[in-house]
DNA sequence: CGTGAACTAGAACGTAGTGTCTAATTCAAG
DNA sequence: CTTGAATTAGACACTACGTTCTAGTTCACG
């Protein structure tokens, strides 16, 4: 017998309750605002995510997940690998200093959490690992395009990418100056153009 | 009249108030296990420090004051100016990778309260920017001492290099890999010895 | 000595948190 | 229809929090 239809999308549910997560940390919210924010009643709420941790478990890991997938698009998409990492790059230094300064839910998590919590903990390394690896790969085929030097050592260009994009995600909370944000950027990945 | 003697030391009260906040956030800890680190009673507490975000205010005023003149104690000591550089960030990058994860307090706060409260806001961006005021005027002894090419903007080099700091500060919580902060180490200040 | 100001100890208060329970509602299936 | 499984609505319990209040204690000063 079926009972009573949902009046709550789950998927719907669980990006909000994500974009809530990402704005205002995890304790600062309380499951009475996520309710409002999610659209369902708190008897669902329970019945589907169990707890308030089981929900931003799962928010995070889909978190995780959007990450990868979107740096995956983007760095698959058309074009040099090259330009791929220097939009990249310069669109996470344009948020930094923007309006928008939820940073990277990821990085706040650890920041709020600590050591806290190991399979948190395990979301985000996991994150982290399959983004250096993406960036990696991105930066060998900017070899392979002859804009990286070939004797140069793709992790380590890899590596000063991430360490730059989640420094911006991090910093993005102290809405840093802008001339900072481009400084780092002109560092990171001189733009021929101008040099 | 003079009562009765305090039993606690208010510096060190406060001191030990600012490692639980560095180590564990400020929603995380709660008055109760901040009187026992502190070693007072609840009403001494109160008539002390008002309440618990006036105790944190405190103690990020003091964080801040303390990482300033810290640099400032590290920057004005003896060598130069590019190795007191490269070993401040050298620092950073081993803590960021070994067992205190603690980070920066001042990031922490503002990956912790957002734009929650101005007046906590306003520390932090103080502090930057006499980090930013201290680091320059390193990077410009650093030109004059000819370590640093004399045409390259010593704003835009101690940018990157806070920038850095600050990163490693964050990303800290999230324990790098050794790897990662050595790469990010050789990129923005290349050893001469290995170039 | 006392006396009283300052501090200590800890009970008590109000509020807000998460999570549970009961009852009412809805709608597909029988 | 009737039935009953699933969802909803919201009251409820319980705990924890920050803060205040009341008593009791200590010790420099007069």
């Amino acid at each position: 017998m079926a009972g009573r239809p949902r009046q709550f999308d789950e998927e719907h549910a669980l990006q909000a309750a994500m974009q809530v997560f990402w704005s205002r940390g995890y304790e600062a919210v309380g499951v009475r605002e996520l309710l409002g924010e999610m659209g369902m009643c708190r008897q669902s709420f329970y019945d589907t995510f169990g707890d308030k941790r089981g929900l931003f478990l799962r928010a995070v890991r889909r978190y995780a997940d959007e990450a990868v997938s979107g740096l995956q698009q983007r760095l698959d998409g058309p074009g040099r690998a090259i330009d791929q990492l220097r939009s990249l790059l310069s669109e996470k230094a344009k948020k930094a200093t923007g309006a928008d300064c939820r940073g990277c839910l990821a990085v706040n998590t650890m920041v709020e959490w600590g050591d806290a919590d190991d399979e948190v903990e395990a979301v985000v390394r996991g994150m982290i690992k399959r983004l250096a690896k993406l960036t990696a790969d991105a930066v060998r085929r900017a070899q392979h395009d002859g804009d990286v030097p070939s004797d140069a050592d793709p992790n380590a260009i890899a590596d000063v990418i991430l360490f730059t994009v989640l420094g911006f995600g991090a910093l993005s909370r102290l809405r840093i100056p802008r001339s900072m944000a481009q400084h780092v950027l002109d560092a990171v990945l001189p733009d021929p153009k101008t040099a």
